[in-house]
RNA sequence: GGUCGAUUAGCUCAGCGGGAGAGCGCUUCCUUCACACGGAAGAGGUCACAGGUUCGAAACCCGUAUCGCCCACCA
C-alpha cells in the first residue's frame, strides 16, 4: 500500500474516489490513528457525538453534523492535541418501539400478545442491526471516531449511570412522582413531555353554548373548540374584576348533556375581554382548567381513556372516539337549542411529534424532574461565559426556554426504554427507589414489592451522554483528561430536548458544565428549501451520494455550505461543483507528479537563490494561507475555510503557478531552475495536502503517499505554521502587476479574436510609472508564457507609441497589440469611446465627493488619498485614451 | 400573541461603513503535451420598500411588506 517514492504510480487521469476510500479507512483503523489515550501528556481536545438514533439510517443532517466534527478532530490531532471522539448511538425509546411494533406489525404480529419480554428481545435485535447498519455509514463517511469506545444508552455502564442520577435526583426531591394532567398520546399510548408536542395550525371551529342556571332565572353562554369536554365540566370561571359578569360568581349552572350542577367561580386565568368573559373549566382535559381545578379544588373528570376512546363518565358517547363524540355532542346541542353559534376558527393543536396523532391533555400517575432550581445553575453557567453558543444568537433562543422551562415529565408507557429504578410495596403502599433492586420496602421492611412498569424519557439518559461515556460514576482517567469535553456540534432542533438537559445533567453531577462551545449548525435542506422528510420523498440518502461522488465531495459540499446561520440547500449540482474540485486537485498533482518524476536531488533543499518572483509569490502565499487556515478553524467558519482552500488551489496554485512553472519544470531554464522549482512544487504540495486533510482525507491521503512525503498517513504530519518567506511580499506585489498586465493582453487578443492557442508575434507595453518598470520588464517571460505572445517590447514613458494598434490602458501602463492593415479602426474607436465615457462617468463622481469639503476633512487620510489616485488614474486613462483615439483617425 | 432570521446577478448564496463578489446557468472562442470534471474572454444587479444617522449606507438605526423557523396555558 504504502508507495516508495515519487510518480505517478497509475494515477488515473480523472478523480475517481471508489478505490481510494475503504482501502484507506482500514489503514487509519489498523494504524490506530482515532485511539484517544487518557494518559497521554498532550493537550485534550475532546467531542461526544451526538447519538444518531438506533430508528433507521443516517441522513444529510447527519453527514453535516458528523463532517463537521470530523474536521474539527482532525484538525487538532494534526495540531498536536490528544483527540478523542466518542462515538455511539441512542435507543430512541419511543421512536424505536414504534419501528419495531410496525415491522411486527407488517409480519402479523402483535407486542401485546408478544408481551414486554419478547418484545424487548426483538427491539435489541434491531438495534444491534441497525445500530451497526449507522456506525458502517459513519465510517463511509470518513468519521475518525475512537471506535473501540463504541456506547450506546442502554449498554450496562450507561444504565448504571442512569439508575444513578435517577436516585441521587430523588434524594434530593429533584424528582417526583404525582397525578399531573400530562400530554398523553393516545396512539402510542404513553407521556410525552411539552418538547415532544408539536404544535400546528389547525382550522377547527368555536361554539357558543349556553349553560342555564339551575333556578331557572337566566343563562351564561361560553365558548369552546372542544364540545366534548364539557361532558368533564366541573365549573365556570369568569375574572374577578369583570364588572360584566362578576354577579354571577357564586350562582349554579347546570352543564348542558349531563345536567351536572357546577358553580360559576372566579379566577385570574379567564381573560374579560375574551367572547363573553365566560369560560368552562374542565380540569381533566385541559392545562389551564387543571390549575383552575387545584386553586379551586374541583373535582377531575375524565371523560376518555387512554386511546382517546369516551368512557364511562361520558354517559351515551361511550365508546365512541373524541373526535366522533365532539359531532355527536355539537348535533344534540343544536337540537338542544343550546348551540348558539358556531363560527370557523384557526388555532394551533398539539400533535405527537412521532406520529403524528393530536395528542390528549390526560391525567395521570407520572414522575417529574423539577427543573427550575437546575435550570438557574444552567443560565448561569451561559452568562458567566463558562458555556458559549456559536453562533452566538442561539444564546438568546436558549435562554428563553430556559426562563419558562416548566417541570419535565420523565415517565413512558413503554417498554423500550430504561426501566424506572423505583418499587412498589404490596403491603404499605409507599416507593423505594434504588439504583439496584431494594430486597426489602425501605418503609415496612416488606418483601413483596413490584418495580415501576414505565421507562424513563429517552433524551433522560442522553443528558448524561458527556460524562456516562466517559465510565462515571466511576472516577475514570478518561473523565478526568476529557471532560469536560472541548466542543458539542449539533443542530438547533435539539437545543431544548438536548443540550439544555446535558448542561442541567453536567452541572449537577459533575460540577462543571458539559463542554465550552456548543456550536449550532443549520438544516440541510432540499434545493428548494424543503425540509427533507419521508412524507415528501425528497430525503436524500447520503450513501447514494458517496456511491456517485465520493465522500470526500459529499464533505467538501457539506463544509463549504455551512455558513454560521443559515440552512443549507443541498442539491446534486453543487455537490458536482466540488467533485470538480476534487478533480482539478487531483491532476494537478498529476501534473506536479509528472513534474518531480526526474527529481533526483534532495528535494526538501530549496535553493533560495534560484527563485524567482512567482516561486517566492506562491511560497508566500502557501504561508498566509497557512495562517488564515488556522484562524478560521478556531473560529469554526467551515465555510469560509473551504472556500479559502478552493479558490488558493483553482485561482492561484493552478491558474498562475502551475502555468508559470511549466519552462522550468521542462528544463528550458537550466537544471537549477528545474530543481529548484521541483523543490518549491513539492514543497507546495505537501502543505496544501495537510490544509485539506480535515476536509477530505481520503483523497489527500492517497496523494499524500503518491508524493511519498513519508512513511506515516497524513494525520500523523503536523499541521502547516506560516513561514518567513524573504522576498514574499515584494515578490507579491510583482505577481500583482504580472497578473493584471496579462489579463490585460488576453483581454486584447480576445478582442481581435485570435484564437488561444496561436501565438501573437507582438505586443508593445509602454510603462509610465517607472517604479515598476522593473517588476514587469524584468518579468517578460512570465507574461510571454501566460499571454502567449512571442515577442513583448518595453517601452519608456517618453517612447512613440505605436501605429494601428488597439489599445488597454490603466493609469500606469499601457499595452498594444500591433494589428496592422487587419484594424477596424471604427470599431476600435468605438470600443475606446464607450471605455472613456466610462471612466469620465467615474472620475466625475470621485471628483464631485472630493470637491466636497466634508469629505476631505471628515474622512480618514488614506480614504481621501485612495480617491485622489483613483481621480488621477481615471484622469490619466481618458487623456491616453484620447490620444490614442486621435493617433487612429 | 411573542422571539429570531431572511430579502444582493436567472438560481443558490458571500459581503455587513469607503461605489458589487463567488459557484452554477448564459454568450463567444479553444480538445495547447495536468485537468473539457478543462482553459480564455464576456453579458448580467436603482443590493425588498420608505425614512433616519453619516463626508459617505448593500452594510448601522426606525418603520413597512413578503417569506421562513422557533416559542406560547389563542377558551
Amino acid at each position: 500500500m504504502e508507495q516508495a517514492g515519487r510518480g505517478l504510480a497509475g494515477l488515473s487521469k480523472s478523480y475517481d474516489p471508489k478505490p481510494i476510500e475503504d482501502k484507506w479507512y482500514s489503514k487509519w483503523i489498523e494504524d490506530g490513528v482515532f485511539k484517544a489515550d487518557p494518559n497521554s501528556g498532550k493537550p485534550a481536545f475532546s467531542i461526544v457525538i451526538p447519538p444518531p438514533n438506533v430508528t433507521g439510517s443516517l441522513h444529510l443532517g447527519h453527514a453535516l453534523d458528523n463532517t463537521l466534527q470530523d474536521i474539527l478532530c482532525r484538525t487538532r490531532r494534526m495540531q498536536g492535541y490528544e483527540v478523542l471522539w466518542m462515538p455511539g448511538t441512542d435507543h430512541a425509546g419511543i421512536a424505536t418501539q414504534n419501528v419495531v411494533e410496525r415491522a411486527i406489525r407488517e409480519e402479523g404480529g402483535d407486542r401485546r400478545e408478544m408481551g414486554r419480554e419478547a418484545f424487548v428481545k426483538r427491539v435489541w435485535e434491531w438495534k444491534d442491526e441497525y445500530g451497526s447498519r449507522i456506525i458502517g455509514q459513519l465510517k463511509k463517511l470518513g468519521a475518525s471516531c475512537d471506535w473501540d469506545r463504541e456506547r450506546f444508552t442502554m449498554d450496562e455502564g450507561l444504565s448504571r449511570a442512569v439508575r444513578r442520577v435517577f436516585v441521587e435526583l430523588y434524594k434530593k426531591d429533584l424528582i417526583y412522582r404525582g397525578k399531573y394532567l400530562i400530554n398523553w398520546c393516545p396512539r402510542c399510548l404513553t407521556a410525552l413531555s411539552d418538547l415532544e408536542v408539536e404544535h400546528r395550525e389547525l382550522d377547527g371551529r368555536l361554539y357558543s353554548v349556553r349553560y342555564d342556571f339551575v333556578d331557572g332565572d337566566g343563562s351564561v353562554t361560553v365558548m369552546t373548540t372542544r364540545p366534548e369536554t364539557i361532558l368533564g365540566d366541573t365549573a365556570i370561571a369568569v375574572h374577578p374584576r369583570d364588572e360584566r359578569n362578576r354577579h354571577l360568581v357564586g350562582r349554579r349552572v347546570a352543564a348542558p348533556i349531563t345536567g351536572r350542577v357546577i358553580p360559576v367561580i372566579e379566577d385570574n386565568m379567564v381573560d374579560p375581554e375574551f367572547g363573553t368573559g365566560a369560560v368552562k373549566i374542565t380540569p381533566a382535559h385541559d392545562p389551564n382548567d387543571f390549575l383552575v381545578g387545584l386553586r379551586h379544588d374541583l373535582e377531575q373528570i375524565s371523560v376518555m381513556d387512554d386511546q382517546g376512546v369516551m368512557n364511562e363518565n361520558a354517559v351515551k358517547y361511550r365508546g365512541m372516539d373524541r373526535f366522533e363524540a365532539r359531532a355527536a355532542i355539537t348535533d344534540d346541542l343544536r337540537n338542544l337549542g343550546l348551540l348558539l353559534d358556531e363560527i370557523p376558527h384557526r388555532h394551533s393543536v398539539g400533535h405527537c411529534y412521532r406520529c403524528n396523532t393530536i395528542v390528549e391533555p390526560y391525567l395521570s400517575e407520572q414522575w417529574f424532574v423539577r427543573t427550575r432550581p437546575l435550570a438557574d445553575e444552567d443560565v448561569a453557567a451561559v452568562n458567566s461565559g463558562k458555556i458559549r453558543f456559536i453562533p452566538e444568537q442561539w444564546t438568546a433562543t436558549y435562554h428563553q426556554w430556559m426562563e419558562n422551562i416548566r417541570d419535565w415529565c420523565i415517565s413512558r408507557q413503554l417498554w423500550w426504554g430504561h426501566r424506572i429504578p423505583a418499587w412498589y410495596c404490596c403491603d404499605c403502599g409507599k416507593i423505594t427507589v434504588a439504583a439496584d433492586e431494594p430486597a426489602s420496602c425501605e418503609s415496612c421492611g416488606s418483601k413483596r414489592l413490584y418495580q415501576d412498569e414505565d421507562v424513563l424519557d429517552t433524551w433522560f439518559s442522553s443528558a448524561l451522554w458527556p460524562f456516562s461515556t466517559m465510565g462515571w460514576p466511576d472516577e475514570t482517567p478518561e473523565l478526568e483528561k476529557f471532560y469536560p469535553t472541548s466542543v458539542l456540534v449539533t443542530g438547533f432542533d435539539i437545543i431544548f430536548f438536548w443540550v439544555a438537559r446535558m448542561i442541567m445533567m453536567g452541572l449537577e453531577f459533575m460540577k462543571k458544565p458539559p463542554f465550552r462551545d456548543v456550536y449550532i449548525h443549520a438544516l440541510v435542506r432540499d434545493e428548494h428549501g424543503q425540509k427533507m422528510s419521508k412524507s415528501k420523498g425528497n430525503v436524500t440518502d447520503p450513501l447514494v451520494i458517496i456511491e456517485k461522488y465520493g465522500a470526500d465531495a459529499l464533505r467538501l459540499t457539506l463544509a463549504a455550505l455551512t455558513l454560521q446561520g443559515r440552512d443549507i440547500f443541498l442539491s446534486e449540482s453543487r455537490i458536482e461543483t466540488y467533485r470538480f474540485f476534487l478533480n482539478k486537485l487531483w491532476n494537478a498533482a498529476r501534473f506536479a507528479l509528472m513534474s518531480l518524476e526526474d527529481a533526483e536531488h534532495d528535494i526538501d533543499e530549496i535553493d533560495y537563490g534560484e527563485l524567482r518572483v512567482h516561486d517566492l509569490w506562491i511560497m508566500a502565499r502557501v504561508s498566509s494561507t497557512a495562517e488564515e487556515m488556522t484562524r478560521l478553524s478556531d473560529g469554526y467558519f467551515f465555510g469560509e475555510s473551504s472556500r479559502l482552500m478552493y479558490d488558493f488551489v483553482w485561482g492561484e496554485l493552478c491558474d498562475w503557478y502551475l502555468e508559470l512553472s511549466k519552462p522550468a519544470l521542462k528544463g528550458e531554464e537550466g537544471d537549477a531552475r528545474k530543481r529548484a522549482t521541483q523543490s518549491v512544487l513539492y514543497s507546495v504540495f505537501r502543505d496544501v495536502l495537510k490544509l485539506l486533510h480535515p476536509v477530505i482525507p481520503f483523497t489527500t491521503e492517497e496523494l499524500w503517499h503518491v508524493f511519498g512525503y513519508g512513511d506515516t498517513i497524513i494525520g500523523r504530519s503536523s499541521w502547516p505554521v506560516p513561514r518567513d518567506v524573504p522576498g514574499g511580499d515584494a515578490a507579491t506585489s510583482a505577481m500583482e502587476c504580472i497578473q493584471a498586465v496579462t489579463r490585460a493582453m488576453r483581454n486584447l487578443r480576445a478582442e481581435v479574436k485570435m484564437p488561444p492557442q496561436q501565438e501573437a508575434p507582438e505586443m508593445r507595453v509602454r510603462i509610465k510609472d517607472s517604479s515598476i518598470f522593473d517588476s514587469i520588464a524584468k518579468n517578460e517571460g512570465l507574461i510571454r508564457i501566460l499571454s502567449r505572445v512571442n515577442r513583448i517590447e518595453f517601452m519608456r514613458d517618453d517612447a512613440e507609441k505605436p501605429e494601428k494598434s488597439i489599445s488597454y490602458i490603466t493609469g500606469s501602463w499601457e499595452i498594444f497589440f500591433p494589428v496592422g492593415s487587419l484594424l477596424d479602426i471604427d470599431k476600435e474607436i468605438a470600443r475606446l469611446r464607450a471605455e472613456s465615457a466610462k471612466l469620465s462617468k467615474e472620475a466625475e463622481r470621485i471628483s464631485r465627493k472630493l470637491s466636497n469639503k466634508n469629505f476631505i476633512d471628515k474622512a480618514p487620510a488614506e480614504v481621501v488619498e485612495h480617491d485622489r489616485a483613483a481621480l488621477a488614474d481615471a484622469e490619466s486613462r481618458i487623456r491616453r485614451i484620447e490620444e490614442n483615439i486621435s493617433g487612429l483617425r
